[in-house]
RNA sequence: UGCCCGAUGGUGUAACUGGCAACACGUCUGAUUUUGGUUCAGAAGAGUCUAGGUUCGAGCCCUAGUCGGGCAACCA
């Protein structure tokens, strides 16, 4: 008995509702079928980088075990030698770390069970549940049936168990060619499931491994493999995604025929996102046909991408913690992910003035050769960040887009006799501007209110805006990479009749080679991030030098003028 | 013509063993603001795919249907 309040229990569980799968962990461990363990695994094939649906799947099984007091493991599925490389483990493993979880000395390769996964098949061999088959894969495929017809049994299904251990030995050995045998398991070749139709257990690769170098001849396949390194590692809770749930059957099929341990596999819905595509083989076709600068493009839904871009491992996780988990699929609006990481950065990032599409204004009335150092908030949302010195002259550069000709009245910054502040700095009123031959504004021309300084503003004056601004004197020039959404369609791979390239939205990147920023940005490092005042939130590229500046826009700020202009 | 899974505001996720549908994002209003940011206050928006059934009572249970997704790699 347990003396406590029933309404504790009851306050906890309402302070994060449970998902599926932990309502499911919550039966296993009330009935005991664990020995109320929790030990999950993330199991990525070393063949790729990893993306956000990744994230989701990572915070998912490292999440479980943190709040069970359990283990995660983190295995690299690598069971097929042709597509997988060391390459993308070192990436996997950076990728995760970055994310903020630690395996500890948790790391597995599938490839560490080779000789006991052979061991295993052996056994199932013995127990007349296995047997060689010397056809092709396409007579294979050709007997296999189709969902609604069952499918033949292969002549070769009755072997001897002699036979069998004999030819899967050879297999092993290396004296057959690749494709000319196989080792299936014999199940039921009219099952209304087509993987319980005898399917493949090892194949014939001749190909060196990532690992294990050119010891095997032969490799697992996915199903015989998974299964039987989740009970190898004592895993409880095999979580993977949707596709695998016609897999169910056949995975505990195996382990039943072989193991004492067997795993609970559980299937979620992965992650899609608007505007942009998840698959692996489609984000690879727009890295190797260069519609973006590789797997770490900030345009990239992969992580390295999503790092490049800026975002934080804490906004990731808090996104992949808001999009809960289920078994329904749908589509997760980007704008989700995007308020994840400006409600982080929000609060860590420093502010900066930078303009980006610069404009000079002239301060006719500011003497000239002056400047003056003005103190500037590093984060109003942080008072621990201090304070810092804003140079400010007689010539600034303002965004273009803070001044208009011929202002509509909801607009708020500079137009022709309209008063604005500068930031830190004083109120000034536009007294002219220039134009050139074809029209375009060249200069603006203003005054400034000497006793309109900030934070000793004795002029009495009120304005509607304040915009920010950067001394030409001591303006730093800097590239600026602008990234909008890769792709123009919400869903762009669900268009059966139309590829998904189609949709790649043009305008993805603007390279804007000069904007000027305030001096302060010299100091920045890679990996350094920013708001610019009123713009967005930056960070510094790794091309970043001092002599080239470069920085990238991880994502605006929300502009409700946009909105309002959008309008009319 | 088979098997498996799913269906709740625009989007995603909730609603303890049935008890008058909640949270987040988004949208809209207003306040504050030396960022048209942030913050704060508030609003609109679903009656839970459909039809039956069980029940005092169904989003939750049952039946049938509809729609959507997945399954026939020696890929994972």
């Amino acid at each position: 008995m347990s003396g406590k309040a029933p309404s504790a229990t009851k306050q906890e569980a309402s302070k994060s509702p449970k998902n599926f799968i932990e309502l499911r962990i919550d039966e296993d461990n009330k009935t005991g079928r664990f020995g109320g363990e929790v030990h999950t695994r993330f199991p990525p094939e070393p063949n790729g980088y990893l993306h956000i649906g990744h994230a989701k799947s990572i915070c998912l099984n490292f999440g479980l075990a943190q709040k069970y007091k359990g283990k995660c493991n983190l295995r690299f599925d690598d069971t097929n030698p042709v597509t997988e490389e060391d390459e993308y483990v070192q990436s996997i493993k950076n990728d995760v770390r970055w994310l903020g979880f630690d395996w500890g000395d948790s790391e597995f390769f599938a490839s560490d069970y080779f000789d006991q996964l052979y061991a295993l098949a052996q056994k199932l061999i013995k127990a007349g549940k296995a047997y060689v088959d010397d056809q092709s894969a396409d007579e294979v495929a050709a007997q296999k049936g189709t969902p609604t017809e069952p499918g033949k049994e292969s002549p070769f299904r009755n072997r001897s168990v002699e036979e069998n251990l004999d030819l899967f030995q050879r297999m092993r050995d290396g004296e057959f060619n690749e494709g000319s045998k196989v080792l299936r398991a014999k199940i039921d070749m009219a099952s209304p499931n087509m993987h319980m139709r005898d399917p493949a257990l090892y194949r014939i690769k001749k190909k060196a491994h990532h690992r294990t170098g050119d010891k095997w001849n032969i490799y697992p396949m996915y199903d015989f493999a998974h299964g039987l390194s989740d009970s190898i590692e004592g895993i409880t809770h095999s979580i993977c995604t949707l596709e695998f749930e016609v897999h169910r059957p056949l995975y505990e099929w195996i382990n039943n025929q072989l193991v004492d341990h067997r795993p609970q596999q559980i299937e979620f819905a992965r992650l899609n996102l608007s505007y942009t595509v998840m698959s692996k083989r489609k984000l690879l076709e727009l890295v190797q046909q260069n519609h973006v600068n590789g797997w770490d493009d900030p345009r990239m839904p992969t992580i390295s991408g999503l790092r490049r871009r800026g975002y934080t491992p804490r906004s990731i996780r808090n996104f992949a913690e808001r999009i809960g988990v289920a078994k329904r699929d749908g589509i997760i609006d980007v704008a989700l992910l995007e308020h994840s990481i400006r409600e982080d950065l929000n609060k860590v990032a420093n502010r900066v003035m930078g303009v980006l599409d610069p404009l000079k204004l002239v301060i006719t009335n500011y003497p000239e050769g002056e400047t003056e150092n003005l103190t500037a908030i590093n984060n109003p949302e942080d008072e621990s960040a201090g304070k810092r010195e804003l140079p400010f002259g007689r010539e600034i550069y303002i965004d273009r887009a803070d001044f208009m000709e011929d202002p509509p009245k909801k607009y708020f910054r500079l137009g022709p006799d309209r008063l604005v502040r500068l930031k830190y700095a004083y109120i000034v009123k536009c007294t002219g501007y220039e134009k050139d031959d074809n029209g375009n504004i060249t200069e603006i021309h203003a005054e400034y209110y000497p006793e309109s300084k900030s934070g000793q503003d004795t002029s009495g004056l009120k304005v509607k805006g304040t915009i920010h601004w950067v001394s030409v004197a001591h303006a730093v020039k800097a590239e600026v990479r602008q990234y909008d959404r890769l792709f123009m369609d919400e869903d762009p791979a669900g268009h059966k009749e139309k590829d998904f390239k189609e949709f790649l939205n043009p305008d993805s990147l603007e390279v804007i080679e000069k904007a000027y920023l305030e001096p302060s940005l010299l100091k920045a490092r890679p990996g350094d991030r920013f708001q610019f005042e009123r713009k967005g939130y930056y960070c510094v590229d790794p091309d970043f030098t001092t002599e080239k500046p470069v920085f990238n826009l991880t994502v605006t700020l929300r502009d409700s003028w946009a909105k309002i202009a959008k309008k009319g």
